[in-house]
DNA sequence: GGGGTAAGGTTGTCACTGTCAACCTGGAGG
DNA sequence: CCTCCAGGTTGACAGTGACAACCTTACCCC
C-alpha cells in the first residue's frame, strides 16, 4: 500500500475514533509514520484528504448496495435492507455519515467524489426502482422518489444524531420510515 | 444591548458574512470592540456561542411557523408556506441552518437549545396536525407525520447544499416535497 | 553510462486559533 | 470605609493548516 493510501486509511481510523476534530495532518502523518508535511505531498489540503476518505465510505455504499439488489428477497424487503446499510453506518460510524452527507466544504470539493457520490445514489434509485416496478411503491418521474426517500431517510438520521428524535416524538429511523413506506405502498 | 447580546447577534452576523470557519471568538470580540478574551465571561466556549445563536435562530422560526398557523389560507396551502419558510431560510442563510440542523457538536450544548429546537418543531407539528385533522393529510400516531415531513425536507435541503439534488436527478426540494405531500393527499 | 529532473520526503517557520491564568477596576452592599 | 465580584484587560501557551526551502533517490533520455 503506498503512502496516499495508507494516509486516506490512516484518517479514516481516526475519523472513527475521535471524530473530525481528531483528524489533524499531524496526527495522520504520525500514525503512518512520516514527516508532518508529507501529506500535502498526496493531498492538496486537509480538505482534499477527508474527500478521498468519502469517496472510499461511498464506494463501499455503492458496492453494498449492488449486493443487495441481487438478493433473492423480494423488492420491499430489498429496500428495507438497504435502508438499514444507511442506518447502520449512520450509527456505527457517526463521523463518517456526517463527512458523506453533512459536510458542505467536503461536498465542494468535487471531482472524484460527486461521481462516487452519484453512482451511489445510482445504486440506491436502482432498489426503488424495483419496488416501483413491482408496484410495491409509486410511480414517479426520474428517480425522484428515490431522492425523496433517501431524503427522508437522511433527515430521521440526521434529527437522531442531534438528539432530537427520542425526546419529542419517541420514534427511531427505522420506524420512521417504515411509516412513509406503509403510506406510499400500493400508491 | 448588553455585551453578551451583542457578542451573539455579532456572531451570528460573521456566521452569515463568512460561514462557520469565519466565526473566531476573536473576530466577534472587535466586532464588539471588546478584548479577545471577554467572551469568555459571558460563554463558555466558543460552542457554547454559537449554540446561543441557534437559540435565537430557532426562536425566530418558532415565531415564523406559529404566525403561518393563524393565517386564513388552508391548512394544505399553510403547510407550503411553512416548508417555504425553512427552504428559504436554509438558502438565504445556509450556515445558520447548517448550525441548526447538522452541527452535533452545537445540538450537544443542550439546555436552552434543546427547548429552543423542541419549541420549533412544535409550531410545525401544529401546522401539520391542521392537515390531518382536515383530513388533507393521513393520520399518524403522535406527531410521527410531522416528524417524517421535517425529515425529508431536510433531507432535500441538505442534497440541494451539497449541490448533488440538481445534477442527477434535475429537483428541487420545492417540488420534491410537492411530490411527496401529492402522494401522502388524501390518504 | 552519466547527468538532469521530478516525485516524495524532510525540517523550519508562520499566522492564527481556543483556552487558561493573572491582573485590574469600578461600583454595589455590609 | 472596606470588601467583593462581575466584567474587563493583557499575556501566554500548545496545537493547527499551510508555505518555503532543502535533500535524496530513482528513473529517463541523450
Amino acid at each position: 500500500m503506498n503512502t496516499a493510501e495508507r494516509l486516506v486509511s490512516a484518517a479514516a481510523e481516526l475519523l472513527d475514533a475521535g471524530g473530525e476534530a481528531a483528524v489533524t495532518l499531524r496526527a495522520v502523518a504520525a500514525a503512518v509514520g512520516v514527516s508532518h508535511n508529507a501529506p500535502y505531498k498526496h493531498f492538496t489540503s486537509r480538505d482534499a484528504l477527508l474527500a478521498e476518505v468519502a469517496v472510499a465510505d461511498f464506494t463501499a455504499l455503492t458496492d453494498n448496495w449492488a449486493q443487495i439488489r441481487t438478493s433473492p428477497e423480494k423488492p420491499a424487503e430489498r429496500l428495507l435492507s438497504a435502508l438499514d446499510v444507511l442506518i447502520r453506518f449512520s450509527q456505527d460510524r457517526p463521523a463518517h455519515y456526517h463527512l458523506l452527507f453533512a459536510s458542505p466544504e467536503i461536498a465542494a470539493q468535487g471531482g472524484r467524489l460527486t461521481d462516487a457520490a452519484n453512482s451511489a445514489l445510482g445504486a440506491f434509485s436502482d432498489i426503488v426502482e424495483d419496488c416501483q416496478a413491482g408496484a410495491v411503491l409509486p410511480a414517479s418521474p426520474g428517480n425522484t422518489l428515490a431522492v425523496v426517500l433517501f431524503a427522508a431517510t437522511h433527515g430521521l438520521i440526521a434529527a437522531a444524531a442531534s438528539g432530537r428524535l427520542r425526546s419529542e416524538s419517541g420514534i427511531d429511523t427505522r420506524s420512521g420510515m417504515e411509516f412513509l413506506i406503509g403510506l406510499l405502498h400500493g400508491r
